[in-house]
DNA sequence: TTAAATTACTTCGCTATTGAAAACATTCTC
DNA sequence: GAGAATGTTTTCAATAGCGAAGTAATTTAA
């Protein structure tokens, strides 16, 4: 059991060095750091989503989220617009240069992973990313009363998608000064 | 099915931030970063070393093994001598300090992952194993110009053995100013 | 309705890390 | 040897990311 959990570590080390060195080359073809690329990512896949958000998925601060953001902004890559229900907040969403940007931009780990991703079976993908979310939240840094016990299949259900942004309205545009 | 790969590669971000977060948290508790703890265990495993090979077996840039070194050295945790054979040179070694500090820190993330891994079921740890082993493969990057051996540590670094130093010499102290 | 607590985001100061280039020492070549 | 090339370490400027504290909007409680 000792030998499963280090050899759960050496293998994260491993993902972690390929991630690194793929940081590298990446920030030098494109001027895009990773971080930057994830965030246009998980705005195009959310189509719209709040800093809170983009914090909580792409697992930085909240004010690294900021430095993305206006980064990302400066760029042209997205737009904000204030939230008309809670007006601390605002809507983050991708401009066409923003999309662009992110389809154009190749990302030799993500590319490799996703595509090698696809040809696994169904099955495994879902015990793939239920395995990640499991270790994702064994390493969490939160009180040390978990509970871990006792998970079953049903925790591969719950990880199969993203738990949709709960709210959605606030239609109308009202653009944030820089 | 997108959005599954998508998934994996956020919950593998959380982890590495989770990692990094941990790191801090190591750093304001021990008052040693993950790296320097790294340095410390690849000099105990060297007995001596230079920076160059602290470097290497890192996976951090000589700039950065400068700092390390200049920082444990504040901290009475090693010691430096100019080499006389090579007078470009110094080799580094623990001090008892060095040893004492190195033996009492210890690694939260992997006593973390390690006690919350024991918990789970059996057949899931085999499963999370399974699933890490797959997706560093998936992800590995066996450049052809790309040498990817003990490079890239940062984090998780508890679960790290080195390969041994090849060089092997140049016996007489001979401290270093600084 | 007002005060307190909570939530969302930003600003600021700090650290770790890096690449590039400087500063030296060594080795190689003529 | 002299000079060039190579190797080792350091300095420097830049950057990403973080935590803590600050501001603003919202919710809760009295």
């Amino acid at each position: 059991m000792e030998d499963r959990a280090l050899s759960c570590l050496l293998a994260l080390r491993r993902v972690l060095g390929a991630a690194e060195r793929n940081d590298r080359a990446l920030a030098r073809a494109t001027g895009l750091t990773t971080a930057q690329l994830l965030v246009l990512r998980i705005i195009e896949d959310a189509k719209e989503i709040t800093p809170k958000g983009i914090s909580t998925r792409a697992g930085v601060a909240p004010a690294s989220a900021t430095a993305l953001i206006e980064k990302l902004a400066q760029l042209g890559y997205l737009r904000r617009r204030r939230s008309e229900s809670d007006r601390r907040k605002y809507w983050v969403s991708l401009t066409e240069a923003g999309v662009a940007a992110l389809h154009s931009a190749p990302d030799p780990l993500h590319q490799r992973f996703s595509s090698a991703f696809d040809t696994i079976s169904n099955w495994e993908q879902a015990m793939i990313l239920s395995a990640l979310e499991r270790v994702a939240a064994l390493v969490a840094d939160e009180g040390p009363d978990q509970k871990p016990a006792d998970v079953g299949v049903h925790n591969i259900s719950s990880a199969l998608s993203f738990p949709p942004e709960p709210e959605r309205a606030d239609p109308q545009p009202d653009p944030v000064a820089t």
